[in-house]
DNA sequence: CGTACGGTTGATACATATCAATATGCGTGG
DNA sequence: CCACGCATATTGATATGTATCAACCGTACG
């Protein structure tokens, strides 16, 4: 992503009615980002509700810790998780007047809210700014082709391996070198198969499959070990 | 989504190296639009490629008349279209410096490209452009993460209805209503397979089912009838 | 009128889903 | 601190939707 007068990470997504309290924030948090000057900060616990598909998209999102995730649910219950946000990532960000996916808290998080309409105010006659929130819309985009080649036309063990790599490297904040890196997932096994299109057994057996071939290992269920970054990255091709 | 100064309507992508002659618009063409008076306009004949994965990004297109494919290329051959651009839609915007897809003429195509860097240069004080290109870019978004619910988690049945549907809206320009429809398909049997992450031999028969089943008629393979879109919209959630 | 390409239909294979049982980890309360 | 109980994860057996392989058909075109 290309840099930009405003400290913004590239991801995506809406926002309106929390379970937790927002207050403005005037001490030191952070890097103390733009958005967090014009907003307020709440902390979500796990499975906790951000906002919902639907509601009102009147504020715009920076998490600041934790991991969320951004769904849409079937009438069935089918789900299908669009993204997981990162410290970082900016989501509930619409065009329109509704969120069209939901916001989760995956474990824990803390999560700045700014209100829509004084941020578009000031990208109104902030370059700078309105750039940089073009360039979340984009990163955004980028991410959600992707996961498109992916879903359409990936194995299971294809997602998978493309996945584990993903996360290693949004995680690392670099890319994953050809040496042995351990990743602490901070989501549960239905979340990532809810992520992958795939059932929840699909993925554990994939998982312990790549284990076999030494590609991974397993110490615990959520920490995976990239012992083969280039067995992995052969099968994301 | 909303109105803005300049006339362009939500799409995505970008281009390089066509088999077309870009020629300087003078005369009036469609609407005259910001774009095609600033931009070149160049016909492609069916499946040409208008630019091709990787390539330089240094344009931006405007679709005039036909129907171009986005798409990404799997080392094996599998590909997956991420977006069909209909007349008026904007493809070939990046970020980044290169084409993540590629895209091809479906049919003959009459497209504008535009500079970049000219488009680029107004954008910065011109905040309706700006805004407008945001625009694109958040419409695309929409649409991609819509067809990721779809390949993610959708049965081939609900896939090709949802396909039907939307694309029964995008060419007659309204919400299809209880009423019969017809859709003039602009594309391949294996071009809707590769969108929707099928094959070619399961959208046929899925297709024929749906005619069992009289949701839709089917006059010549290129035409089809939604007879019954209520049904068709029952299989799209 | 024949050939070629796109589309349909059929028979079978396979990857992943589904259903079911067992295991592992984790927080709670005794 | 340990034991229980629930969550989450793994593993197994089987079902099923879609892919694959293979003919066949129809329409457009030379």
């Amino acid at each position: 992503m290309p840099s930009t007068a405003v400290a913004i990470s590239p991801k995506m997504f809406g926002h309106p009615v929390p379970a937790g309290t927002w207050v403005e924030e005037n001490g030191s948090v952070h890097s103390a980002d733009l958005l967090v000057a014009l907003g307020s900060v709440a902390t979500f616990s796990r499975n906790a509700e951000i906002f919902s598909e639907d509601a009102l998209a009147d504020h715009i999102y920076v998490l600041l810790s934790g991991t969320v995730r951004v769904c849409k649910l079937l009438g069935d219950g089918r789900r299908q998780i669009a993204n997981f946000c990162l410290a970082g990532d900016v989501f509930g960000w619409e065009m329109g007047a509704r969120h069209r996916f939901s916001a989760e808290a995956v474990g824990e998080c803390k999560v700045v809210r700014v209100k829509r309409s004084i941020l578009f105010a000031r990208a109104a006659d902030d370059a700078d700014l309105a750039q940089a929130l073009w360039a979340v819309t984009a990163g955004e985009l980028a991410r959600a082709q992707n996961h498109l080649l992916v879903l359409g036309r990936k194995t299971a063990q294809e997602r998978v391996a493309s996945f584990l790599l993903d996360m290693a490297e949004r995680m690392s904040g670099s890319v994953v070198s050809g040496r042995a890196q351990e990743v602490q997932l901070p989501m549960s096994r239905q979340d990532i198969a809810d992520y992958l299109g795939l059932t929840i057994e699909t993925v554990s057996r994939t998982l312990t499959h790549l284990e076999d071939v030494e590609a991974i290992a397993l110490p615990s269920s959520r920490r995976i070990v990239l012992r083969n970054c280039s067995a992995l990255r052969g099968l994301n091709v």
